[in-house]
DNA sequence: AATGAATGAGACTTCATTCAT
DNA sequence: AATGAATGAAGTCTCATTCAT
């Protein structure tokens, strides 16, 4: 399934070592070292450095979730609670990806637009999660705020992933997640 | 207020490139070119590159504002607004440098910690405003989750704040922080 | 048989400037240019400048010469002068390189590690010569003092090769290798 | 006695230093830091970091010893062991001090041709020695060749003072010295 | 297709020396 | 007389990139 040929080999290594070092802090040398593979070889596959960033940001996972998939019509909770577990799921591969990204974008206008990209697509997955999940009574304020709220925390943990090692209590996006929910409904 | 002097031309120099560029591609020649003083200055006062980065998170401004400042009792909307404005005001001269730690955090354990640091403190910082806002008639479970969320949008935003060129809608954390509010009291 | 390379070309540069300024004295640029090859290259097959003083020491001839070659039983002055002239033949080339070591000894353990293991090899040699040319019937004491003063003297001469510009009596070494001789001797 | 003035100290500083590190790689800062003055104290009284090294040179103790003080008449044995521990009394404050300049002849003439002189004046001291304590009788060309052994042994021992930190029999020299002197009175 | 030798620009850093005070 | 700020030349070393094979 996951290829093993040189050329993903050293895509491997890059991602891994952009994530460790930062883009810049990382020589050409030590991805083929890690790759297993010989130093010309990144070059002839990845003429410039930067191509092998510009590969990486190509293989970003699709963030559209189908509604359907997660929603629970009437039950708003349970629907981004749903949304969340998903989109763990499908990132979690790639969280080390995503947090490299961040940090480079100021460098590489081509990941910035990318990331800007996702968090637009993150935003309106929330809002269309708590349409479909409320069947469309909220007032569009308020969705727009929620939804805001909530692709902000988690695009936040996604770009602090790497650095709180240890903490983060794992129940407090539950929490979030619950008191949004709740702010949404209770006036209804 | 703001010296002149060749050291402190230095450190903004410095601050000002590693915000465009990042540290590791930002060559301290270019730091001396920038702040007009010879090659050997920058060495003089900074023994190491990295002990710019280490004089400029020592800068970062405190962030600690006494609630009594912001909180008008009775009033959590204004109250929160208030410390955003707050907080806005003080940090706005150093979003770049917010961003550019933020950027740094993963390698520079130092300024990792700072990051930490900051980020706890404005946890309880909103906390302590929500409490005396409310007189500290909520539920603390509610507290801490409306605190998290917005001291996630808010660093988020410190944190992206270069990445949006096309400026972000100034009233969104505006209706976020009211939506919070509403989200709060309405229960009451 | 001596190599041209450009490996071989930036070793014998690095010995002989090594030799005229002392190792810390004389930059690697250069012994690029010297040796007629682009500075990278230097660097390339010696990653740091004291991989080339480590190959220098590798080079040092093997000063373990068969008894056999050099002694004629009985004559024991004949035996001693035919070992200086063999050992001398042998580093005539190296003197330079006896030289510099010795100089650099000090400041670089492996460099010093290998003189005193030369130094060793040295005395042991002019032992086995004495008792093969003597067939054994030197006391034991004077041996050790005789090759001790004999391995002392021409290890000095080593040393100092470059000091004396004014060139040495050649013929010193000579004589003091036959006082030597005939003190062994006379006794008998 | 021993001044303890700045300029002294930071010729003290110099002596170690230059004794530990070697002349280029021991930079004047490191000099003041260790001699507890300011750095612009060490040009001021040094104007080049050259003038230090000829301060030491001019430093060194003269090795001209009265024969008288050491001959016993009659006992060449006694006598040369006298000035061998002569020599070693007035040299041992300036062990690491020959040694150190041993090291730097190569690239500072002043330095080489004070070590020349003393060589040579160790030479006729020892030949004096030997003419003394013998009443002249021995043979010139033997005198020769044993004050020219022993001076290169004492020579020898001077400048590895510092490479055989521990080994190195103190009872060599003494067996040596026996060694030569028997020599040279044996035949008579 | 694949490789590793080769290149040279340029990075960080050190340091002797000067100079104003 | 004494100092430490300031300078800039030069040193070691790294690295992306090219190229011949």
């Amino acid at each position: 399934m996951t290829e093993d040929s040189a050329k993903q080999r050293i895509l491997r290594a890059a991602e891994a070592l952009f994530a460790e070092s930062g883009f810049e802090a990382t020589p050409t040398s030590r991805i083929a070292e890690r790759a297993g593979v010989p130093k010309g070889l990144v070059h002839y596959y990845f003429r410039r450095k930067s191509d092998l960033l510009a590969a990486l940001v190509a293989e970003l996972p699709d963030a559209r979730i189908e509604p359907a998939v997660v929603v629970v019509p009437g039950d708003l909770a349970g629907s981004l609670r749903g949304l969340v577990v998903e989109l763990d799921r499908r990132f979690n591969r790639s969280l080390a990806l995503s947090h490299l990204l961040w940090r480079e974008a100021d460098t590489h206008r081509a990941v910035r637009d990318a990331l800007a990209d996702r968090f637009q697509q993150l935003v309106r997955q929330v809002q269309a999660v708590i349409v479909a999940a409320t069947g469309g009574k909220i007032a569009a304020a308020d969705v727009d705020s929620a939804s805001g709220l909530l692709a902000r925390a988690l695009s936040h943990r996604h770009a602090t992933a790497r650095h709180n090692d240890d903490e983060e209590d794992p129940a407090q996006i539950e929490r979030e997640v619950l008191f949004i929910a709740e702010a949404l409904t209770r006036g209804q």
